[in-house]
DNA sequence: ATTGTGGCCTGCCCGC
DNA sequence: TGCGGGCAGGCCACAA
């Protein structure tokens, strides 16, 4: 075996786009009455709801639409409640038996019922489960969204300097999700590095036509890799290794920690 | 108000 | 072949 190009697993790590194509594959269970909740992990259940309450409330109840803000699942519920799902690191959504990233994906890392969390099953016979090895993500009632700032994938310049205001550095900044919603650390880098913008700069730093040209880049980003497949299908992803050079230009990529998350970045053209 | 750190958890990869 | 250490893309609490 040559052993040349980088063995890395087909991930599928949750951020705005995969939440979003979950959003999608949760329509189908718009009408569709629940018959129960199985918590099949207590401890899912987190923040403001009580697992008991959580039961009650989702037993007999439709769903009305579903929707999303930032890396937030949204399912509004015919009682006037959300039933809201994050999905840390490793959670995915299946609906009806059917995952939302395509089979290969999926199957490249597999499933097992014992990482099964949280599951409605519906009248019908159907059910949306929560399957999630690493146990990072919740499920909560009402969800408080006052923390979450802008949706990545609306955010106008206007948002963006906002966003991009006060002191810290430009990535920490970015990945905040109370300053801007959505994007992960996958994300950020790619953005970061088509925009030719150092993640180490002071957000403060950022010109208005710079700040013009990341709005730009992170909305086209979103709808490029959501069109591709996932948050990591992007250009510089299959360089985030040790030996990966800029995909631009051949440079050696720089591999430095901010807030505790690998960050590549290519010191030749971002700065 | 913001950054940095550790913890949460488990799976996976690598080296021994 | 098996084992142990290190690492992982999210998020939260906490300290500084």
């Amino acid at each position: 075996m040559g052993g040349e190009a980088p063995r890395r697993p087909e991930s599928c790590v949750p951020e705005i786009i995969e939440v979003e194509m979950y959003r999608r594959l949760a329509e189908r269970t718009v009408g569709r009455r629940t018959e129960r909740v199985e918590l099949l992990h207590p401890e899912y259940c987190r923040g403001d709801t009580s697992p008991d309450e959580l039961i009650a409330e989702l037993a007999d109840v439709a769903i009305s639409s579903t929707s999303r803000h930032g890396k937030l699942l949204l399912l509004e519920l015919s009682s006037g409640r959300d039933l809201g799902v994050r999905f840390g690191m490793t959670g995915r959504l299946i609906v009806d038996g059917e995952a939302a990233i395509d089979q290969l994906e999926y199957a490249a890392n597999g499933d097992s019922p014992s990482w099964h969390r949280f599951r409605l099953r519906f009248r019908d016979g159907g059910n949306l489960l929560v399957s999630d090895p690493r146990r990072l993500g919740a499920v909560e009632l009402d969800p408080d969204r006052s923390g979450l700032g802008p949706d990545a994938w609306s955010i106008s310049a206007g948002e963006l300097e906002i966003a991009l205001s006060g002191r810290g550095g430009l990535k920490a900044r970015l990945l905040n999700q109370s300053h801007v919603a959505g994007l992960g650390n996958l994300l950020v880098d790619e953005c970061l590095w088509r925009s030719g913008l150092d993640p180490a700069r002071p957000a403060s730093s950022v010109s208005g036509d710079e700040r013009a040209s990341l709005a730009a880049t992170i909305l086209c980003t979103i709808d490029e890799l959501d069109a591709r497949g996932g948050s990591h299908r992007g250009d510089l992803h299959a360089e985030r290794q040790h030996t990966g050079v800029c995909p631009l230009d051949g440079a050696a990529l720089q591999r430095r920690t901010f807030g505790g998350r690998t960050t590549y970045s290519c010191p030749a053209h971002q700065s």
